[in-house]
DNA sequence: AAAGATTGAGTTATCAATCTTC
DNA sequence: GAAGATTGATAACTCAATCTTT
């Protein structure tokens, strides 16, 4: 995959217009880029994580661990916060697990649930993965300011996708 | 995967400050909220594209087709267009040749290259294909105003992460 | 019956390696 | 040798089906 060299939003913004989709240029373009910025994030993130022999699915998974109080959560709840299939969830298990990073244990009261512990290992690592992950994103010179805007229309966004009938 | 009961990216960033990570939360929000953005659009436009027998991967490439002059483009131009690696348009191509959409042609002047050519099926499916993921995101209710907002911040961000060393 | 987790099938993406043509 | 396309391996996601526990 090499650079474009032209700004594909706005080409894709000029297309839909040129093509007589006027009323559904604005949508169709903002879905299109955020589309766009996915693969470009997901695809430089992944590059930052590889040293460390995480993607993005499983440090989003550790991620989570390491910002509850006791660094675990059941599989489910996990699926919920990071909006993924449950079968996604116990994928990254099994590997999160396989390197020693996360632990499975029964839960004390509820005989289906099962928790996803963080070991100590797991909580070192996600550590130092997040400052790779800064470093790629604070070297983008955005303002905070337009970061923020990003957030929020993004997420406001994402949240009529996802409740729309 | 079940709605949610709070704002993930309000959530994500507080999480962020409340971590000690103040520097690098509104980075992290920004990206984490167009991973899930993503995630939830990708879904409705599946679901939406499912009764035409089509993905968002597959709609993109008969929709990039149908905005050239000739509906003819060769398979390394459509990957980057679209940002793909070159397996990814092959495979592609691949199914919406198997499905009558699309036909592959030698080029004329070059013998490596091959040609992606809409057919007179896949002309007519994209267009009601286009209607019925317009029809979802027009009722997302959002201002023109505010997505092109997205669109101009989302790209800024994509193209800055693609480009960074 | 319902909830939580797992498994298997089907898609798509990436990457590395290969093959053909320039 | 380099460019364009294809193939095979790996990873991740979704969905449907299944199993266990409530």
């Amino acid at each position: 995959v090499t650079a474009l060299d032209f700004d594909p939003t706005a080409e894709a913004r000029r297309q839909w217009s040129a093509h007589g989709w006027n009323d559904a240029a604005a949508g169709m373009a903002a879905v299109t880029s955020i589309m766009r910025a996915q693969q470009v994030c997901l695809r430089r993130v992944n590059e930052s994580l590889a040293p460390f022999g995480l993607t993005f699915a499983r440090y989003e998974a550790l991620r989570l661990l390491a910002f509850t109080r006791m660094g675990a959560l059941p599989l489910g709840k996990m699926g919920n916060r990071l909006q993924v299939n449950a079968g996604s969830i116990t994928n990254a298990i099994d590997r999160l697990e396989r390197d020693g990073l996360v632990e499975r244990r029964p839960h004390d009261d509820d005989g289906r649930v099962v928790l996803a512990v963080l070991t100590d290992a797991g909580r070192v690592l996600v550590e130092d993965a997040t400052v790779a992950i800064n470093n790629v994103f604070t070297s983008l010179g955005l303002a905070d300011n337009d970061l923020d805007t990003i957030v929020s229309l993004v997420a406001r966004l994402a949240e009529r996708a996802a409740t729309v009938t």
